[in-house]
DNA sequence: CTAAAACTGTACCGATCTGTCAACCTTTTT
DNA sequence: AAAAAGGTTGACAGATCGGTACAGTTTTAG
């Protein structure tokens, strides 16, 4: 059991469906662009929902890994790494392949509620927000759970305002805000 | 000229796409469920991009018509009022047919950048962004562009923590996070 | 009342959709 | 050396996609 094959496949599948979108992308412009056959493909993969599933499987694990090891580089202690957050943020929406938070594309697309797809989506949102309400109670900071769901709101609206509204300054306006919830004191 | 007609098919459509999708919605669908023949719909719209493009327009009148009713309904004062879009926005959240931002799914289904599909859903953003600029300006708030913005962004996540982390208390964390902001002194 | 305008259903077009099939290579295991 | 496993191509279902053609019916306006 060698899987190359298929961990190339989801790995290429996962930058398309990213740049292209689910439902606007067929099996067929998977195959040209992947090189690999469509019956390979299904071998691996029962359906293409099966295959998203598992792009979106890796996206959530090579976002989140980046994302901890960006900011655990770029700040030390608990407090400054929720602010660095923003700053790793800023360095992602300036990427030139920057298309906007997959698990919020992946949710638009799926509507049903009990989706798979949503279920995962939901899921790795909620990784995030553990990982940030952890490094509230390392800081000491009060009612860490409320602010940890109140940067991660920051940190959806800075994914949107860059991407739908095209703002340049979402990050650093997403993290002054922060800075003042982190130290004003709490309601 | 009277196009009632027409109304009821961009009215429908807009209520198809949200509930299911650009994409994912075929025209024999709205065919189906409109009672509109495929003919006349092809009359008044030369594509279905066209049609799209008329059902954001509508949608952009209809949420921002009752977006400023109902936070001018429920608040009197400019700085009580920025406040209030966090209340109306709970209204919608719990709103049985809630399923997220349309332009921020439209935004998610269309990649290019430039497809005018984005650039309304930038322009419907942004004049959202303008109203509660206005409103920061009338309560003689410091740094109102900066402001507008973070309360746009606190908006935005909001809506996403709600329609993709399934969040209940997303619209009271936001409005907790906008008290500090208009309380705290700007930086 | 009549004629234009608007709307209807149905059948169809070529392209594309997800998914399958059989036949043939290549590599690894035995 | 041969069998098994996994890869390959390419053609092909059957459904659905966006969009059109056509002929007939309903609504509206003068």
């Amino acid at each position: 059991m060698r899987p190359t094959k298929r961990d190339e496949l989801v790995e290429k599948a996962l930058a398309i469906f990213y740049q292209n979108g689910f439902h606007a992308t067929g099996m067929d412009r998977l195959v040209a662009d992947t090189g690999i056959s469509k019956t390979s493909m299904y071998k691996h993969f029962r359906t293409k929902e099966d295959l998203i599933l598992a792009a979106l499987t890796l996206r959530d694990k090579l976002f989140r890994d980046w994302l901890v090891q960006r900011i655990e580089e770029a700040a030390a202690t608990p407090r400054e790494r929720i602010l660095a957050l923003f700053d790793v943020l800023g360095e992602w929406f300036a990427s030139a392949d920057f298309r906007g938070c997959m698990f919020i594309k992946a949710s638009a697309e799926f509507q049903n509620h009990n989706h798979p797809v949503r279920q995962q989506s939901a899921e790795h949102k909620q990784l995030i927000q553990k990982y940030i309400q952890k490094l509230a109670e390392q800081a000491g900071l009060p009612q860490p759970v409320n602010l940890a769901r109140q940067i991660i709101i920051l940190k959806e609206g800075a994914i949107v305002a860059t991407h739908v509204s095209g703002s340049k300054t979402a990050a650093s306006d997403a993290k002054e805000a922060a800075e003042q919830l982190l130290s004003s004191p709490r309601s």
